[in-house]
RNA sequence: GGCCCGAUGGCGGAGUGGUGACGCAGAGGACUGCAAAUCCUCGCACGGGGGUUCGAUUCCCCCUCGGGCCUCCA
């Protein structure tokens, strides 16, 4: 078996993935804020991260795997849409919570084995501040408070940000009771009638990076052993998760690996959801007749690092590849998965060239078995053909009057059913056992 | 403006200092009443300009274009 590498952002490498204890590989994922439906985009670092967990249980053991991923449900967005609907920022967060747990099990999702939300861990929060004020890391000013950015010499490590050029470009104002301006806020007032917890600095709410370190301190330990999420998440939050927990820390690093995800380029499809003045969610691609399994196997036809182009057209093209691939896997069940898709998810998860591979396997368990490594082919071929179709009895009645309309070799009639199915998106396929029938 | 990443055939996308995977689409053939599926064959692409080198798509520099970040966006 090869060696698992992954590309580490702190390094900037690949290096050999080693976890601190092999029973217990931890990884956490930044999740969504609920305050709306998330789009596609937002399931690419879901579905590779699933991928990844796929890897690791593999490679490590079915339970040795604790992976988390936070549900940020307070936040000022929730708030706000919580004040245009005039509901509570909980039924906001619930909902799209929901929501998005919904949307992701249509990508074959394998939920996450704990899912946090920040809300429940408003004491923990509380208490690392309070950890980071007394190693005088952290201040109170104003209501707030702030992580004091001077007080860190490591700071910027991971994003290796030059201080300088950050404070020339800001395009913030800074608040007035900073005491730098790279400061960021751990805790924030909230007015009367808003939602807030008391705190030894007043009424208020944590600031977003907070949770993130809470609820892997309470959940994970330390220092896990991947911290993952989008590349946007680079600067500032996972600079400012990883700078609060090492100080909290005694220096204790946050991550053995840091993993971040490029992002779909949405050019073709931002266009089309303009005009129709929303963007592209998985239940309206959904509603647009592609499958949740089209989907994911589209959110991996690239590397997970690089942008990957999202159209119409790749939607199309997974569909036909999932076609040929159910085809050939049949009925087979799951046997061994191939050391060369396994070689290729081994290299910080090439996940293109574990496609590739798959299309050379020849034994259709292999087929089942790899394609399972990648969330793919969890079905039976009977499902993805024909499952969903309506009606399946009227279907076979046509077929046997075509079939009969073929004995007295009336092709006309013959071809005039198989036209009529068609345009109702059945297809037909005389073969050697008989004629079968799929969804187009 | 600063920092970072990307640019490969019609499309998606691997990979590499020395004859450029794979998939989808397309073309031709076999098969079929005709199709579909399957099998065989084919298309000969590394953004532009310099440089290093015996040789660059691969390394270096510049440019162009696209994307990300620059304090709460996957």
């Amino acid at each position: 078996m090869s060696e698992l590498r992954l590309y580490d952002a702190m390094a900037r490498e690949k290096r050999d993935f080693v976890p601190a204890d092999p029973g217990r590989v931890t990884m956490y994922v930044c999740g969504p804020t609920v305050y709306g439906r998330a789009h596609v985009g937002n399931f690419r670092p879901e579905v590779v991260f699933d991928v990844l967990g796929r890897v690791l249980r593999h490679r490590f053991g079915a339970n040795a795997l604790v992976h988390a991923r936070n549900i940020t449900d307070v936040d000022d967005k929730i708030m706000a849409a919580a004040e245009r609907e005039g509901v509570a920022p909980s039924a906001v967060a619930s909902r799209y919570e929901a929501a998005y747990a919904e949307d992701a099990a249509a990508l074959g999702v394998v939920p996450p084995t704990l899912a946090p939300r920040a809300t429940e861990h408003i004491g923990q929060m509380i208490a690392l501040i309070e950890r980071l004020i007394a190693a005088g890391h952290a201040y109170e000013a104003a209501g707030h408070a702030l992580f004091h950015v001077p007080s860190d010499p490591d700071y910027g490590v991971l994003s290796r940000r030059d201080r300088e050029a950050m404070l020339a470009g800001a395009r913030v104002e800074v608040a007035p009771y900073k005491r730098d301006p790279a400061d960021f806020v751990l805790w924030k007032p909230s007015a009367p009638g808003v939602i807030g917890w008391e705190s030894p600095w007043g009424r208020g709410r944590p600031g977003w990076h907070l949770e993130c370190s809470a609820m892997i301190g309470a959940h994970l330990g330390e220092t896990i052993d991947i911290h993952g999420g989008g590349i946007d998440l680079q600067f500032p939050h996972h600079e400012n998760e990883l700078a609060q927990s090492r100080c909290a820390h005694r220096g204790v690093p946050l991550a053995r690996y840091w993993l971040h995800n490029g992002f779909l380029n949405m050019g073709e499809m931002a266009k089309m959801s303009k005009s129709l003045g929303n963007v592209a969610t998985v239940p309206e691609l959904l509603a647009a007749g592609h499958r949740g399994e089209t989907i994911r196997l589209a959110l991996l036809s690239a590397q997970y690092r690089q942008p990957l182009a999202w159209t119409e057209a790749l939607l199309v093209q997974s569909k036909a590849t999932l076609d040929r691939l159910y085809r050939a896997a049949g009925d087979a069940p799951s046997a061994e998965p191939d050391a060369g898709v396994l070689d290729a998810l081994d290299d910080d998860l090439n996940t293109p060239l574990a496609l590739a591979r798959l299309a050379a396997i020849e034994d259709a368990g292999g087929i089942r078995a790899s394609a399972a490594l990648l969330g793919l082919l969890g079905g039976s071929a009977d499902g993805w053909f024909q499952g969903g179709a309506e009606d399946a009895g009227a279907i076979e009645a046509a077929i046997v009057a075509r079939l009969d309309a073929r004995k007295r070799r009336d092709f006309a009639e013959a071809d005039r059913i198989r036209a009529d199915l068609a345009e109702h998106g059945i297809l037909l396929e005389d073969g050697a056992g008989g004629t079968t029938w799929r969804r187009a």
